[in-house]
DNA sequence: GCTACGATAGAACAACGTTCGATGCTGTGC
DNA sequence: GCACAGCATCGAACGTTGTTCTATCGTAGC
């Protein structure tokens, strides 16, 4: 597909790329410094090239965020296939599902547009099959394997959201961490009435100083726990 | 807050607005015609002013998509708190998860800027606070409940984002609609090796033409259903 | 009537995605 | 060796967006 093999040497002026660096850098910038960051120029000046010569490789930007985004579920993907088979498949669908969520705490953009166009997508649609094929080992009805695979998946979409939420300039810019900006809502929060809130002062201190990791992990196992009783297993 | 009581007729050249008649006609340009259509010149158009006046009311776009949001969940918290309480909570989160999901349904675009901000959108916390307080009435530490409400609104969540997604231009143009879209991506689906994807041949004839609600409703019995069984409760 | 200020608005700016047209590079047929 | 074709590149320009600047209007209080 890519023909022209990087010689990168002899102070050259024109540049010449390929689909894999295109990505590959599209990849980095969005790590680096998030969505808003990722715009053709920046990523025409990383690549040093000129603008227009990515849309040779693409066709606009959504094109380009598809392809990237498939392009780390590919490597996601990898890690997952790599992980063994145990006795239990809904054991292996946490393990899978737990998996999915790291990725996406070291790529929060990802969350954004993660599963979005199965077409461009198709890395996405292996990983969904991926999660599926636990389900086939489970005693339940067509239909229960399907839902079953949407509700894990909206789980880690739901939490993955949360995530991917750029946080406000005063934190972008380090003047607060993630940390100090979470616990001034929770201290706004502390101030409300507790006649008004019960349940709010109620968990106040546990979303104070939370772990994302933690909520996601109840979240599913709720799910988890839920799929279990379902496929009339008596337990782990 | 906002003086200028409007009095529309007469002619005037000046335009008048108040916080109430901006956030109002923000909400019908986004129903009418999704996210992308909401800029502030079609905004400031439809208000009969300039541009600029908008700033006036609200200090960026971000800003005005919070409180657009809190506007409209305000709305919708009015028909939740008007649902009774039954004998069983887990009834009652159903009930209220099931009238979130429906009035997101109505507004698609939602599913984006729902639950970004608890600083500007106020009523979402207030919505937090209903959801939670049925977690009260359950055996629980204030850790599980607080995790419990967090998985409930991600379930809520990672369905509403599915349904948030911008259909592809031809369906905005109504040269296919959303069912022969998924269809034909079911078509694609069936052409695919059923030895490479097993799972995806198994639940393709419940993908093709299957109903968003249902899907959400079982990717939430299946929460609620964990939720009952860390509660200690035997069943409904 | 004058003034202070709440409220409005047009014009301009910078940044973005995208398109256009021209230009360079490289392998192929003679 | 040379012209040609087409792949790949790039600078400049276009239209649209969010946002800011500055000037102005209208009304409440002296």
């Amino acid at each position: 597909m890519a023909h022209p093999q990087n010689r990168p040497g002899q102070g050259r002026r024109r540049a010449s790329h390929s689909m894999e660096s295109v990505l590959t850098e599209t990849v980095a910038l969005l790590d680096e410094a998030g969505a808003p960051a990722l715009t053709f120029r920046a990523l025409a000046q990383r690549l040093g090239g000129g603008v227009a010569s990515i849309y040779w490789y693409v066709a606009n930007k959504d094109e380009l965020l598809d392809l990237a985004t498939d392009h780390v579920i590919g490597s996601i993907l990898a890690d997952i296939e790599r992980l063994p088979d145990s006795d239990d498949p809904i054991d292996d669908l946490r393990a899978m599902a737990l998996a999915l969520f790291d990725a996406i705490v070291d790529r929060p953009w990802l969350g954004a547009y993660f599963m979005r166009n199965t077409d461009a997508q198709s890395n996405s649609l292996r990983l969904y099959e991926r999660l599926g094929r636990q389900t086939l080992r489970l005693d339940l009805t067509p239909r229960q394997r399907f839902h079953a695979v949407s509700a894990i998946v909206g789980v880690v979409v739901g939490s993955a959201v949360d995530l991917g939420q750029e946080p406000p300039q005063e934190v972008l810019d380090g003047a607060v961490d993630r940390d100090q900006f979470l616990g001034r809502a929770a201290q706004a929060w502390r101030e409300l009435d507790p006649k008004d809130y019960p349940f709010v002062h109620e968990i106040i201190d546990e979303f104070d100083g939370h772990d994302d990791a933690d909520q996601f992990r109840s979240a599913l196992e709720l799910t988890l726990a839920g799929l279990r009783l379902q496929a009339g297993q008596a337990g782990a």
